[in-house]
DNA sequence: CGGAATGAAAC
DNA sequence: GTTTCATTCCG
């Protein structure tokens, strides 16, 4: 007994349906233009929606709303929007729906292939190829959009259409012609290493769908990805990034996609088109030498999260108060009000200043004592979702203690991070929590994806 | 409007 | 385990 789904929703392009795609900014907020399709691709929309620093206020967001805002009483939106609908509110994309569009992006300058159920083979082909690194940069992308998607929209719930009736199992078009999946494969390769499609591979588009001089491709776009066409790289791979040539002025990044700042292009026109990874793809094991921070992208340019104040429980007067969940429940269930900041600090004795800090990333100390900063589960792991961590752990939360002595209470003129000196028994998987994100970005205007 | 990919989320 | 739906836009 599904609750009030929408029957039968049609599937619908955005494009299609006349409905403005949604623009994210670089850091994966909405960017809402009314005059999207007109001006999406002109260069006056893309700079004006690449800003390289930080990102535009919630004010041009959705507004998140408010712990104040009415909309967090009672009334929660349960009710499921229809897609194609005006308020209908998509689902955050995954890694590889960033990745193929990303891919799509690439290849639109070049578009001999405009086939999409080609181009999402190729994309699975590619996709299937990429690194564990390489996957994990559109996975952290992915789960930053989702965190991102969060606030912007604190109430949505994925609510999925009522499932058919027994509609026959959707078939997979046969790929059983090995030579199709070849060529599919090849010019994936060529793609992913910014080859024209149509140097030894049989176009498979139609001429007429090639753009020519007269027709060309959005030249906003088309200054960003360079084509390399000789000596072909065996396989992408971190190893095989191109140095970033060095930049003087902020890009222009081209509003692509919808979620996407795509790696970034800034070099001299016949340089290597590569994947440009941002560096918080980095492992911390990798090498620090210069050649290899040429690789990535500015830091400037990539999304920065600044955490106010990671929520580190002093475990100083070793009350425990063993709790189910947060107490900071989510003001869409029960509480209308959020704590503030200083409520936060007061609560947990202690305030931090974290910088430069990727979005996963919070510094903690673990119940041994030391303090660590955690990573990001690599792509060894399952799954990045949160919910897991959360589920699995029972969170032990302890009151804090009024007479503890905290250090940095107001830091703003230091940008070393001051941590707590006791140990705490708070696990920080549990700060991965979306929730708990969702309630930072909240109270936090600093808080920034 | 189906399809083509992968993966998250809901059943 | 199964289904929908995110992306994209051609056919």
């Amino acid at each position: 007994m599904p609750p009030c789904r929408y029957s039968d929703a049609p599937r619908r392009s955005r494009r299609l349906s006349n409905i403005p795609a949604r623009n994210y900014d670089e850091d994966g907020f909405e960017v809402y233009e009314p005059e999207a399709y007109s001006t999406r691709y002109t260069s006056e929309s893309n700079d004006a929606s690449y800003s390289p620093h930080p990102p535009p206020p919630p004010s041009e967001c959705p507004s998140p709303p408010s712990s104040h805002d009415e909309q967090y009483s009672a009334h929660h939106h349960t009710t499921r929007t229809k897609k194609g609908s005006e308020d209908h509110v998509p689902r955050p994309p995954n890694a590889f729906i960033l990745f193929r569009s990303w891919l799509w992006e690439c290849q639109k300058q070049n578009p001999t292939e405009r086939d999409h159920r080609e181009i999402s083979r190729m994309a699975g082909v590619k996709w299937n190829r990429l690194s564990s690194e390489e996957k994990d940069y559109w996975r952290k992308r992915a789960y930053q959009v989702k965190i991102a998607h969060k606030v912007a929209h604190p109430e949505y719930r994925y609510a999925p259409n009522a499932r058919r009736k027994p509609r026959v199992q959707k078939k997979k078009a046969p790929r059983s012609n090995q030579k199709e999946v070849r060529r599919c494969e090849q010019v994936a390769e060529r793609l992913m290493r910014g080859e024209s499609l149509d140097h030894g591979l049989k176009p498979v588009v139609s001429p007429a769908h090639i753009p020519s001089p007269a027709s060309p491709a959005p030249s906003s776009l088309s200054s960003h990805v360079e084509v390399k066409v000789e000596s072909p790289q065996p396989e992408l791979s971190f190893n095989s990034l191109s140095p970033q040539p060095a930049r003087t002025t902020s890009p222009s990044i081209p509003v692509v996609g919808h979620y996407l700042q795509p790696p970034v292009t800034d070099g001299p026109a016949d340089e290597h088109l590569e994947l440009q990874y941002p560096d918080f793809v980095k492992s911390e094991e990798e090498d620090c030498d210069t050649a290899a921070l040429n690789l990535f992208v500015f830091t400037d340019d990539i999304p920065t999260i600044y955490l106010p104040a990671p929520v580190v429980p002093v475990l100083a007067a070793p009350t425990p108060v063993l709790k189910e969940e947060s107490p900071y429940a989510s003001p869409r269930v029960d509480s209308p009000v959020l704590p503030s900041d200083r409520e936060i600090d007061n609560y947990f004795g202690c305030r931090h200043e974290i910088h430069n800090l990727d979005p996963q990333q919070m510094i903690f100390t673990n119940s041994n004592g030391y303090q660590e900063v955690s990573s990001f589960p690599n792509s060894d792991q399952e799954s990045y979702s949160p919910h897991e961590a959360h589920q699995s752990q029972t969170t032990t939360w302890y009151e804090p203690d009024p007479s503890a002595n905290h250090a940095n209470v107001n830091s703003e003129s230091t940008t070393v991070p001051v941590y707590c000196p006791q140990p705490v028994a708070v696990s920080s998987n549990a700060i991965f929590n979306d929730d708990f994100l969702y309630e930072l970005a909240q109270n936090n205007p600093s808080y920034i994806y």
